[in-house]
DNA sequence: CGGAATCCAGTATGATACTG
DNA sequence: CAGTATCATACTGGATTCCG
């Protein structure tokens, strides 16, 4: 494709970074990461996952679970027969897909933590 | 390591999780790859990258390249003998380490997009 | 227990104008 | 041109309390 006019070409790179601003929409936040790995390492309950991670409040660990649900990372399920209700977050299989996303960002991050911070 | 209490096993995740949130810090947020990438290709001067990103303004502009800057991903050159002085930013070696960790974020997102926003 | 409701602070983002 | 100053707004994150 011939990219000739400044305009074209702004659409063009628009265009090429948008799926990495969509990817870092699902992943990025403070929390979603950590929320993740939590579910991930076997945290089921709102209660565990929440004091899993240090200074995590009930709101936010609320609307970080919303989020991950609504992108299909985690499922969340309710056991009615059981009282009280018990509610248990399990991380889904596409949830597994990450995977090779956060062994980038964890080699990258770890070396630019030795780089910029000092060995 | 034997894992047998929560505390020890809540520090561990902690630790593991923590060079994936300091990569996001440098690439997450809504500009920073916009950014980069603009450099990267091409654009040099603080209003051809300014003009090359709609809905940038210079105030966030002006962080946001004081970021990359420390993060040691652009470098700022500036031309003293030009008059009106010149200034001109471009991508370090180093920004180009960012390369896979990209391409994943670009994957992940571009299929995540077809699977939760339908094909 | 699993949240929702409320209130609040801090930061990010934005529009606009201005300066060296 | 390359920003900074100012003001306004939005979003995020947090503390606390309350409810079924």
């Amino acid at each position: 494709m011939l990219l000739t006019d400044g305009t074209t070409k702004q659409l063009h790179c628009l265009a090429q970074v948008q799926p990495i601003r969509d990817a870092l929409e699902v992943v990025g936040g403070k929390w979603k990461v950590l929320v993740l790995t939590s579910i991930m390492q076997g945290s089921r309950r709102f209660r565990e996952i929440e004091t899993s991670i240090p200074k995590l409040n009930p709101k936010v660990l609320a609307k970080e679970l919303k989020d991950l649900e609504e992108h299909q990372l985690i499922r969340r399920t309710v056991y009615e027969d059981d009282y009280p209700v018990r509610i248990e977050y399990t991380a889904t299989e596409y949830a597994y897909t990450l995977k090779q996303v956060m062994l980038e960002l964890h080699a990258w991050g770890e070396n630019h933590r030795r780089k910029v911070f000092g060995k």
